[in-house]
DNA sequence: GTCTATACGGCGATAGAC
DNA sequence: GTCTATCGCCGTATAGAC
């Protein structure tokens, strides 16, 4: 898709090895590891060549975001088509891995100004899919509360979970448990829990 | 109360100085900015005393962050007496100054691994006073909604403002006003806006 | 105690050699 | 295309003046 360098429209071995490297270090020990002497050791490579592809460390950050939002877009594709949609978008919310990558990111952003647009881009094509899969489930099932708006229900399904994760990471508690009651109250009345008669299996079916 | 350095129990004018540069820094530039360099220029000292009296950058900014934890526990004291408590709280949440800083503190606590207890133990010490607030509100007003948990309002009307700003900076809007209207209405429902029947004023009051 | 001056190694970024 | 050399920041450590 996208190059930073005019090399056509693949990606180098060198350069699948730089992102992939660069992930990983993101994940195992954040995003202020991430240098290009550190990178290019863990490719294999020599710093001056990372440098090479990626002319400042805000390129390698923006490639590594970009292919994270689209890995994300192609497994929200599945969540649309499972049975159980409002369910399946929790799970999605309340994934650890998800989430630690995107904070990752927003704290890395505080002071790489151009990542920040780049994040909101990801985030609006991702609420808006989710937003997509939502209203339609709201039709199929009659509006089962005349107050939540589809979009309130999307955002409070991922500020919740997002927040929560947040907050653990520093050791405040209060109040998680019983928000998280409160949502799965909610989605117990209106997408009760699959007992085996709708359709085929908890597994991806095709009725949309 | 604390104080790096065995200086008593006062703080010098020069370390005043150098904590009030900090914190401007910070608000203005972010915590990227904060160097003892930087500090020292704004404090109008030199580099070597702020590492004097601050030994390792975290130090500066744990002390920045304590003083601004104790600040807020002082402003939340006030909120409890307010005649519409609910309301004061839904407004502190929303307040953009505490989310900057806060905002910034969380990202700089993501490669500064002291900071984040330090947020932690604010934040839990911060969100139980509010409880105690809101915890006599719905005894007072005989819990409005069988559902809703005090502890689930507070997280909710803590979280959501934060995530919404959060989400605003990256430039992700899609359901922050429909999240809104759901807990105004809601605070609508069981706070209604004051006409001026109860009590003395819309400011502070004794009655608790 | 309070404060200054200086040195060191690591970093991102740049220019330019091959 | 690939890689090296170099520069100007940074945090930190230390030695010592008042």
């Amino acid at each position: 898709m996208r190059t930073e360098r005019g090399v056509g429209s693949g990606r180098s071995s060198n350069q699948t090895a730089i992102l992939h490297g660069t992930e990983e270090i993101m994940r195992e020990q954040g995003y202020a590891a991430v240098t290009y002497r550190s990178v290019a050791a863990r490719a294999g490579v020599t710093p001056g060549l990372v440098q090479y592809y990626f002319p400042a460390l805000e390129n390698l950050f923006i490639a590594v975001l970009r292919a994270g939002t689209d890995r994300i877009l192609e497994r929200l594709a599945r969540v649309s088509e499972a049975d159980q949609p409002l369910r399946a978008l929790w799970d999605y919310a309340n994934s650890r891995d998800g989430t630690v990558m995107l904070m990752e990111f927003m704290a890395l952003a505080n002071h790489r100004k151009a990542v920040a647009p780049v994040i909101g881009e990801g985030g609006e094509r991702i609420r808006q899919a989710q937003l997509k899969t939502l209203t339609a489930v709201w039709e199929r099932y009659g509006v089962p509360e005349g107050d939540v708006a589809p979009a309130a229900l999307l955002f409070l399904m991922s500020a919740i979970p997002r927040m929560i994760h947040l907050e653990e990471t520093f050791g405040t508690v209060t109040g998680h448990v019983e928000a998280v009651a409160l949502v799965e109250r909610f989605l117990d009345r209106v997408e009760p829990r699959m007992t085996g008669e709708t359709s085929q299996d908890k597994t991806i079916s095709a009725h949309g």
